[in-house]
Parts: structure tokens; sequence; C-alpha cells
DNA sequence: ATGCCGCCAGTTTGGCGA
């Protein structure tokens, strides 16, 4: 069968939802793993996914983050959060945290993890060690699925580059998050477990951005980075047919700052 | 034209994103 799998940083599923309906219709993704809902788990917009043969599992809490998956092929065997996920302990909070920023899902052949990997902020802050730990907690989450026959990937909005290559001008990121050593090393070290990074094509110009800021023309001058990406182990990976960047969902007003990325697969 | 930031909760301004 013919799976059509894709993940997409929708910014605001509520603000978002004419554009999500569309694209579906257009897409027709068999699987989506969504992130930044920001939207409760009550207020995911259920029936009207439903309404296109979808079921989902949403998992949110209001203001920020927020995942879900969406499928047509079956959903079960859902879990929320990563197991021993580190939690978040802000400045003023007495107690860390827990933020919905994990969902999984098997849809039919395939297994899934939609994750939205805390963005970091800045090297020197406690946001950027919660990135780190949260990224070891998704390791130790997926080693059994990674190792097995089954088709499993994690996708989502990693908030790393993977390579230099992966940013519009290595030199504007000098001192920033998303490009450092060690948070490259967390990609590595979900190598080992066995998942491989597969890579979309680009439908315009040489490199498979998936993210581009609101401000300063970014989207039209394409100073974007590719931080949407799709872990995958073997079963899963040699599966893959075609993969890429949904770039016209970026177009215009009213859209994500991120584009859908779409993986094909023939299993 | 792809076009100069947008989302949310709410101290309707500020936190957050990357």
């Amino acid at each position: 069968m013919t799976v059509r799998i894709a993940t997409w940083n929708i910014n605001s599923v509520t603000a978002r939802l004419p554009k999500l309906l569309e694209w579906l219709e257009s897409a027709k993704p068999d699987v989506l793993c969504l992130q930044e809902l920001k939207c409760a788990t009550d207020a995911f917009p259920a029936e009207a996914v439903a309404e296109l043969g979808y079921a989902s599992a949403a998992h949110g809490d209001g203001r920020w983050n927020g995942v879900a998956v969406l499928s047509r092929i079956g959903l079960e065997d859902v879990v929320r959060d990563l197991p021993d996920q580190p939690g978040y302990l802000a400045d003023d909070a007495l107690l860390p945290v827990v933020e919905p920023r994990a969902v999984a899902a098997t849809c039919g052949p395939v297994r899934v993890w939609s994750v939205y990997v805390p963005n970091g902020r800045e090297v020197d802050h406690a946001h950027y060690r919660y990135k780190l730990e949260w990224m070891a907690a998704l390791r130790d989450a997926v080693r059994e699925d990674a190792a097995g026959e089954r088709p499993f990937a994690v996708l989502g909005d990693f908030n790393v580059a993977p390579t230099d290559e992966d940013v519009f001008d290595l030199a504007a990121f000098e001192g920033l998050t998303h490009v450092t050593a060690p948070e490259r090393a967390t990609l590595a070290a979900l190598q080992e477990t066995g998942l491989r990074d597969v890579v979309p094509r680009a439908l315009k110009y040489d490199r498979p951005y998936t993210f581009w800021d609101y401000r300063a023309l970014a989207f039209p001058k394409n100073r974007g980075m590719r931080i949407d990406l799709t872990y995958a182990n073997k079963p899963f990976a040699d599966a893959v047919t075609d993969t890429y960047v949904d770039r016209e969902a970026r177009k215009g007003k009213g859209t994500s700052d991120h584009a859908p990325v779409v993986v094909d697969l023939d299993l």
C-alpha cells in the first residue's frame, strides 16, 4: 500500500483551521503530525477534521506548544508525553511543568511520534539545557521502535538545523541556538538508535528549508531553515518513494511560518 | 508576485517563537 505521511508546525490550529482543512483536501495525507497547536486538547477541532475522514489524537494545554496525530488509516495505541519526559522549570515557577510536546500513535502499518522539541531560546538559558535533556529523553523513548521491524519515524519540529547547509547563512546564527554542536549531537544520538534523517526535496531553490521567519521578507528572499525533520528507522526509510517540502503552503496571508513536509511510502 | 511578524491570554502589552 502507498502511505503519505506529513509533518507541519501549524502555529495555532485554531487560527489556521481554514488552511489546515484546505491542505488536507488538496495534499490528502494519510497521516499528519501537527505541532504548535496552541490550544487545549478539548479545543482541538476534531469534528472538522473528522468530516474529512481523519481520526485525531491531540495533546495540548492552551497557549503554547501542543501536538497531534491525524490519521485516516487507523489510530491506535496513542501515547501522550515521552516516558520520563523532563519538565521545564520557568523562572517564576515552583515546580517543573511537563509540556505537551510529544504524542505517538500507530496508523495502519506505521508508528509515529509527533514532536515539538523545545526551542532553547539562548545558549546560556535554562531552556537550552531543557532542550538537550528533552532530546535525551526522546532518544531513550524511541530505542525499541527504532531497532524494530515495524516502519517507525519521529516527525516534527526539532528546532535544530542538522547541518550548516540547513540554514540560509551560517554567519547569521553565530552564537545562537539551533546550530550548536551540543544540539547537533542530540541528533547524532538519535541516529545511533537506528534512525536516519530522511531529507526532503526542495520544490524551488536548492535547499529544502521548512521554516521562514514572518519578518523581513524572509520567505520571498528564501532566508530559511530546515528544522522540521523526519527521523526514520530502516523499514520506514527503505519504503520512502518521495519526500518534499510543500512551500506552496507558506505563500500568502494567514499561513504558518513553517511549511509541511510530505513523505510518500510504498509499504 | 512569495512582499516587510503573528499568535495567545489578558496588566489590550508582553511572552514566545527561531
